[in-house]
DNA sequence: CAGAAAATGTACTGTCAAGTACATTCCTAC
DNA sequence: GTAGGAATGTACTTGACAGTACATTTTCTG
């Protein structure tokens, strides 16, 4: 595989070391960016933080950008994977719960500064770089069908009517992270956030179908 | 009143043409920062768009943060405002439909760019700027207070139910919005907007109140 | 009309960061 | 062990931008 840029190609490092430093150099990236933003992550901030010369980073990437559209990809995988076991279960209203519990303790843990590593580029670029846009757009796509394949599950089994709809809900509980990751940065709190999950859990409990609401 | 910065005061302008000229910098601030972000907004722009010197920048703020300060605080009055006459007599029903077909069809008209100017902001700086943090967390606070105080008509109506958390239902709602946007703007499609203000007054209408909802 | 205060214009400094040039070292395959 | 590609280090260029210095004009007031 090869990423092309204006006709230069930049590969994948060939031998081991080579992968190790790019790895390095997009770890580093993300870090920073997710700290400081896109705008006051320097290059020559990154090299530091990767232990690796400005020389290395414009020899596996064509620039800045296309160093942020790595750090985007790899900050997908990364808040997906850190979302499970929840996630890829989402279930039973138990799954949900305990979904809901791990994205506030997290921030808890972070002392809500950062918000969603995807959701802060987004807002930072979306308007401004197209090739990250688009990146974007498919991260988010890929988070919100994981909500998807969730509902839909309940809906096959029987736990929410058959009439939802699936992709505007699960858009809809994406937006209520977003919304809620930004009110807790910014409030230095996880009481929206909470209320925001909160309210896209009810709300998708408001279609749990009437036989098994009977049952609770 | 005068605004104190490291000991030196920045006066208000005295005469007509000097406030003049400081609206005129604080409007070209906030339209080049809603449009770049505001790591990406020069003064010298700044400058060039309000047809004034940068000397004359620094006469009236201390420095850029103060100036984004007045931004947030500018965008503030003009989010809400804009979002006259409906948020401010969201007592009814029709009222939140007018109000979502409202935010919606602003984004329509801006063809999905820029998001929420106050979102965004909040979004670059709140890591990283107290200052603008302090006033960004009062922002939302207020317009969360507008949500608040609809909800809070509407129970005092009998329209829902008296056991709603009120502030944590406004908090959410203001969440759905900033979630909304970002999405809208990352998708360049108002859909996800649509879905998560739906979803939240789907939320608030489970709270309708059983002899209403009968009625309807 | 003076004189002061407010407003404004021009020019400059210093810093930081993106991107480039090129030399050197390391590794690997023959 | 040696050639050649991969990896890396050092030094530089260039431009942008926050912030400053200071001179000049405009405007208000007595």
């Amino acid at each position: 595989m090869t990423t092309t840029h204006a006709g230069k190609t930049f590969p994948v490092p060939k031998t081991q070391k080579g992968q190790a430093t790019r790895a390095r150099i997009v770890d580093a990236a993300a870090a920073l960016v997710f700290e400081d933003g896109v705008a006051r992550t320097s290059l020559d901030d990154v090299g530091a933080a990767a232990r690796v010369g400005k020389s290395q980073i414009y020899h596996y990437f064509a620039d800045k950008s296309s160093l942020i559209g790595e750090v985007v990809t790899r900050q997908t995988t990364a808040v997906l994977e850190g979302q499970e076991p929840y996630i890829s279960r989402l279930d039973s209203w138990e799954s949900w719960a305990g979904w809901r519990d791990q994205v506030i303790q997290e921030q808890r843990e972070n002392h809500c500064a950062g918000g969603c590593p995807l959701g802060s580029i987004a807002n930072e670029l979306a308007d401004t770089d197209e090739a990250a846009r688009v990146v974007l757009v498919d991260s988010f796509d890929r988070w919100q069908l994981a909500f998807r394949d969730g509902i839909s599950r309940m809906r096959s089994a029987g736990l929410v009517r058959d009439d939802v709809d699936l992709n505007s809900l699960a858009s809809a509980v994406l937006a209520a992270v977003q919304g809620g990751l930004l009110l807790c940065k910014t409030h230095k709190s996880t009481a929206p956030l909470e209320a925001s999950l909160d309210a896209a859990i009810g709300y998708l409990r408001s279609f749990e179908s009437r036989s098994e609401r009977t049952r609770a």
